[in-house]
RNA sequence: GGGCGCGUAGCUCAGUUGGUUAGAGCGCCUGCUUCACACGCAGGAGGUCACAGGUUCGAGUCCUGUCGCGCCCACCA
């Protein structure tokens, strides 16, 4: 039973992760759990409810590592994990890592850069094979990096996005998908990354704002003296130019309308074209039209079936179309044409203009919008169904601000381009016929063509976008598209943990995704934690150099503290600004609770308490610990309170300050001078309210402590009942006496410091004292901790000599008087207060007028004025 | 151009339907090597809750405006 006396989390911590996994208490059998559902029936081990809870976690990218913004989301989902498992709920959390197309392949073409290879040298199938490799041999860090973050999750339910199972759930939604006409095929604008070479969707652009130029250009027109004055602020797709736009209205331009201007440099003629694009009101109000480089000119160039000419290639270089300027890379063709333009004086002005440009959100390279041939998911019907399933409530979200921000990007949104140029994912299971040009979108491999019947059929080469997967990932875990038990158990989980910064990539497409495939919402609530930021506020980034690695924390703080430190700044949806000093306190906390429990541990062999049974009751209980017992209840309640509300730090301040401030400051200090057993009692219900936020140390004390208990438990802490808070120990009148103690203690202290008391004013304390508030045992207590010598002689009757009780009587009389003034002036308010609310509450116009619960709550509140008001006059009489 | 949020102690931040004396951690000051803990104990200083109005018996909390900061979305050349 002795404990070491230094806290030493590094010693423990490891070996409980361990036997956590190897007890295989987090594992839950589907079927079992059916099974209790559907009966109802009691778990010797908890009292079951037959309620299931599930999640699924995010999933890392497989061949990163974890920073501490998955330790903080990792952290708050154990917490409610925990918490319902201690509930008796069916919990299952589920594990799995992510394919991470893009940011996997750029990984381990640096790696073979760094061999002197391409991946074009290796060829398809051997890159592949190099990825796995790599996925095996850095796949296993984020796991243990999981295990060591104390996460409560089911390993025997791992996933990975490119598992049998979860590509089989790919190829299922994709040719589903396909057959009811929300998938397509075809030429669009989209935007390409020519670092990643590949064509990415618009979530997976920043935009960001740079200082450029608005660069005037003349057009001549054909045949007469005329010119229009073009401005652009990409001079290198003039070479593309195909046609110039002026807004139908607009009577400058009315008489060119059907005739063709020259193209600088090319001398190519294009047409003069009238189109609302042209805003009349902006610079010359004539705009020159790209079709295969910008996004408008497109869709203009389709309106009028105007030629689509490249002149910029997937490689960021001038094509051929390009004339003189062939070959060269795009900003440095910009550079000579603005040169050739002027020279040519066909440049007439040059202004500095601010303009918006996007890059790709993983390279940062800039973004070359341009016509390519791509899969595109037909989105808007999918967005109906996911906006209406949060506006009727069926997903709600924490905090539930975000939801404006969702509906506003779901109704703006726009068809997703789901295929990559990538070899690294899941390949689009399409096939194209060689023969008759045939594409075929199936399940299975086909064999042959099935309209020519030719043999010449091969796949598609563009895999998916990995957040296709990943939008499957609540079902595809869970055995989807078969209906398993565990899709029937789990299904719909029922809380999803994850950043803000993904809810466009992911949430937002889980949700369509997952109505589409199931028909019912993939979770029904979602929280969205902030982000942890370095000390100065700085995102969190590996070129800033400010990555933090959860196990170099762990390491130096131990587990228990990093988390109750994330938890403790956790505000819904709030930034957390990681500061180490706060993680510095919190081990001080653990270290505060791991003494307190020498003290008790060393109490019991002093007292010759060699066992300790929780059923065994305890007998009368006294003042402190009737106080205590208050405490504890009150702090469960607002830790159930802020769990249910998804207020983790809310939870986590309760408890450190019931532990640290109230269990370890008053209640051990008192009850150390007189122990029994109760003591322990009060503790381990507190080591299990605690447990869901410092799992470790707390599954450490509570196995010591249950070493010694000749009574069954259960085989883990995790699995013990969560404390409920029950029934109201706050009227006590021992309650009430302990609070006096504290304030005599405190009192007391005061005096130890010399302030200067009013001796007549003692006299009447001491009167007051003997009256019997207090029992003896009560005033050696306050004795000693005020650390006092006091004679039962002097307190009755000198005033000079009983310190402690004079001086504390005298701030009570004190207290009195200045009472005596506030009970006035809260009557006052209160019966001003009363007046107010009567008036509006008999008011018809008001009543009328006014929501019910307003109403409610006024009516409510006037009574407990009332209430008030009429206990204050009572006490008011009492004093004469 | 739209949308969202923030401004509270020296610093980092809590403060859920308005309600006694506005809180925590760190830092600072004073006193304690008290037999669980100096990763500790007891006490203290420090706030016109950005500013100006308004609603209310009562505003850090609700409304309007101003200033400062941040984020997200957006095809205006």
């Amino acid at each position: 039973m002795q404990l070491e006396k230094v806290y030493e989390p590094q010693r423990f911590e490891p070996h409980w992760a361990q036997w956590w996994i190897e007890s295989g208490i987090f594992q839950v059998d589907a079927k079992w759990a059916q099974a209790r559902r559907a009966s109802g029936a009691h778990d010797a081990r908890s009292e079951n409810t037959g309620r299931t809870f599930s999640l699924v976690i995010p999933p890392p990218n497989v061949t990163g590592s974890l920073h501490i913004g998955h330790m903080l989301e990792h952290t708050i989902m154990d917490v409610a994990v925990r918490w319902h498992r201690m509930q008796g709920e069916i919990t299952l959390w589920l594990p799995g890592t992510d394919h991470a197309g893009i940011a996997t392949q750029m990984v381990v073409e640096r790696q073979l850069a760094s061999e002197g290879l391409t991946r074009k040298q290796l060829g398809r199938e051997e890159f592949e094979r190099r990825v796995w490799q790599w996925k095996e041999e850095y796949g296993g860090r984020i796991n243990h990096q999981i295990r060591r973050e104390g996460a409560s999750v089911d390993w025997s339910r791992e996933r990975f996005t490119m598992d049998p199972g979860l590509s089989r759930a790919v190829r299922e939604t994709f040719v589903r998908l396909w057959d009811k006409g929300l998938i397509y095929r075809g030429e669009y604008m989209v935007n390409w990354c020519p670092r990643c070479q590949t064509a990415i969707s618009d979530v997976e652009t920043a935009h960001e704002a740079i200082e450029g130029y608005l660069w005037h250009i003349r057009y001549q027109i054909r045949g007469s003296g005329e010119a229009l004055i073009v401005a652009t602020t990409r001079p290198e797709t003039m070479l593309g130019d195909t046609a110039l736009v002026v807004h139908p209205e607009d009577k400058r331009y009315l008489h060119l309308h059907g005739t063709t201007a020259i193209l600088p440099i090319l001398g190519r003629e294009i047409p003069i074209i009238a189109d609302p694009l042209a805003d009349p009101a902006f610079g010359t109000g004539v705009v020159k039209v790209t079709p295969a480089h910008d996004p408008n000119d497109f869709e203009v160039g389709k309106r009028h079936k105007l030629p689509f000419v490249k002149v910029i290639g997937e490689d960021a270089r001038m094509t051929n179309a390009a004339g003189p300027y062939a070959g060269l890379d795009r900003f440095e063709a910009r550079k000579r044409i603005v040169a050739a333009l002027e020279q040519s004086g066909e440049l007439v002005k040059t202004e500095p203009y601010t303009v918006s440009i996007a890059k790709c959100d993983r390279c940062k390279t800039i973004i070359e919008p341009l016509v390519s041939t791509q899969w595109f998911v037909r989105i808007k019907p999918l967005a109906a169904k996911a906006m209406e399933a949060v506006r009727s409530g069926k997903i709600r979200f924490v905090p539930d601000d975000r939801e404006i921000i969702f509906f506003q990007w779901m109704e703006n949104i726009r068809d997703w381009c789901i295929s990559r140029q990538l070899w690294w994912g899941h390949r689009i299971p399409a096939w194209h016929c060689h023969n008759c040009q045939e594409i075929t979108v199936a399940r299975e491999t086909p064999a042959l063509c099935p309209k020519c019947h030719s043999t010449e059929v091969e796949q598609d080469s563009d895999v998916l976008d990995t957040w296709f997967s990943s939008g499957l990932w609540p079902f595809s875990t869970l055995g989807w598209p078969d209906d398993t038990e565990d899709l029937r158990t789990f299904y719909p989980t029922s809380l999803l943990i994850t950043g803000f910064d993904i809810l466009f990539f992911w949430v937002s497409r889980m949700i369509m995704l997952g109505i589409e495939c199931t028909g019912d919402v993939p979770f029904r609530e979602v929280h969205l934690h902030g982000l942890v930021r370095d000390a100065e506020r700085q995102k969190i980034s590996k070129t800033k150099g400010n990555v933090v690695d959860p196990l170099d924390l762990i390491e130096r703080y131990g587990t228990d503290a990093c988390r109750i430190a994330l938890l403790i700044s956790a505000a819904p949806g709030a930034d957390i600004a990681l500061k180490t000093d706060r993680i510095e306190s919190a081990r001080a906390f653990a270290n505060k609770l791991w003494n307190a429990s020498r003290l008790l541990f060393m109490n019991m062999e002093r007292s010759g308490i060699d066992s300790w049974d929780p059923k065994e009751s305890t007998g009368s209980l006294s003042t402190e610990d009737v106080w205590i017992e208050e405490r504890l209840n009150s702090c469960a309640a607002i830790v159930d309170d802020a769990l249910k509300a998804h207020r983790y730090h809310e939870a986590a301040q309760a408890l450190w300050d019931f532990v640290w401030k109230e269990f370890c400051d008053w209640y051990l200090e008192v009850k150390k001078l007189q122990f029994d057993s109760h003591a322990l009692s009060v503790y381990e219900r507190m080591l299990r309210l605690l447990h869901p936020f410092m799992p470790f140390v707390t599954e450490e004390l509570w196995q010591r402590l249950m070493s010694v208990s000749p009574a069954e438990h259960a085989k883990s802490l995790s699995l013990a009942p969560y404390p409920k808070p029950s029934g109201s120990w706050s009227e006590n009148k021992k309650v009430e006496e302990f609070r006096l103690i504290q304030r005599i203690v405190t009192n007391a202290r005061e005096i130890r410091a010399d302030r200067k008391i009013d001796p007549k004013l003692q006299l009447e304390s001491t009167l007051h004292l003997r009256d019997g508030l207090l029992s003896r045992s009560d005033l050696t207590v306050i004795e000693s901790l005020a650390k006092l010598k006091i004679t039962q002689t002097a307190m009755v009757e000198s005033t000079d000599v009983a310190l402690p009780f004079t001086l504390t009587i005298a701030l009570d009389s004190q207290s009195n008087g200045a009472s005596r003034l506030r009970l006035e002036k809260d009557n006052a308010r209160l019966e001003k207060a009363i007046v107010t609310q009567s008036r509006q509450l008999n008011d018809h116009t008001f009543v009328s007028k006014a929501p019910a619960h307003v109403i409610e709550s006024m009516r409510a509140k006037l009574a407990e004025y009332q209430a008030q008001l009429k206990k204050n006059r009572e006490l008011l009489d009492n004093f004469e």
